[in-house]
DNA sequence: CCATAGATGCAAACGATTCGCATGTGGAAA
DNA sequence: TTTCCACATGCGAATCGTTTGCATCTATGG
């Protein structure tokens, strides 16, 4: 549970003014247990703040480093808040997504350099495809 | 180059009609040396299909295990033919996107496995982020 | 406490993707 | 080969997530 003054201070060192609506907006993507649409935001926000705010604010968020974002092909973006680095495992009967927290092989980002041609690998992105439990016992 | 009979031969293999513009628009995918928008697809085709009708025969084509589809946050969806396994790596500067033949190290699908509480790990998406050689250059 | 750069809310605009429907056509069957 | 029809296509209009313009607020440095 991250409190909001620890919020604001992340904001204003993040050069963001720390505005109700921009604190309530962390606030959330920090509790969440996975990704949110910017519809799920609004939805827990309870009007707390406009969408096309959310859109900006999140924006400004990515932007800040304190946001990632996940695009969903012809769906909502889901956004989450950037905490210790890790990936998702999805699946492809529900949608659900979980956090998963293996990592690559510290090696692999410097080999992916070299045969990539790549000046610089800064990040990667990893994300795992199945069948959760529930899903797999109703087939 | 994969010729048009063969690709006639995956389509229907894959129990869907070979018309001019699915075998057109497969072709297109299987040459490109990196995912493509539909706006790209369309004006490769010249003509040769209708965008609307393209969605629906990627639809089609992802249903059956041909293409996979990635989005990308803000922008179109970029598809591209599901040939060997692989990843790519993608230029934060100038968006340009790479192959990457690198791979997990097999045990990693089962650690997450288990890790995830999913029932079975099926597939897996890698993506690097980094500056290609170019845009490190102009720094 | 004031002034103001930057944030917000609302509504309208935008652009990618999808849908409805009339027409065209691949391919199994005769 | 010819026929027939389920399925595919093209066109336009509709949809829906996201962005933008603008008038109004407000956080924050002085």
């Amino acid at each position: 549970m991250t409190s909001i003054s620890a919020i604001e201070a992340d904001l204003r060192k993040a050069k963001l003014r720390a505005t109700r609506q921009r604190t309530n907006l962390l606030s959330l993507l920090r509790g969440a247990a996975s990704p949110l649409s910017v519809e799920a935001l609004a939805a827990k926000g309870k009007g707390a703040f406009d969408t096309a705010t959310a859109y900006r604010m999140l924006e400004a968020f990515i932007e800040a480093g304190l946001v990632r974002r996940m695009a969903v092909p012809g769906n909502r973006a889901l956004y989450e808040a950037v905490g210790v680095h890790h990936h998702h495992a999805t699946c492809t009967s529900c949608g659900k997504i979980v956090d998963v927290e293996a990592c690559l092989p510290r090696t692999l980002d410097e080999r992916v350099r070299t045969a990539s041609g790549f000046a610089r690998i800064d990040d990667h992105a990893l994300e795992f495809f199945g069948l959760c439990q529930p899903c797999a016992r109703k087939r």
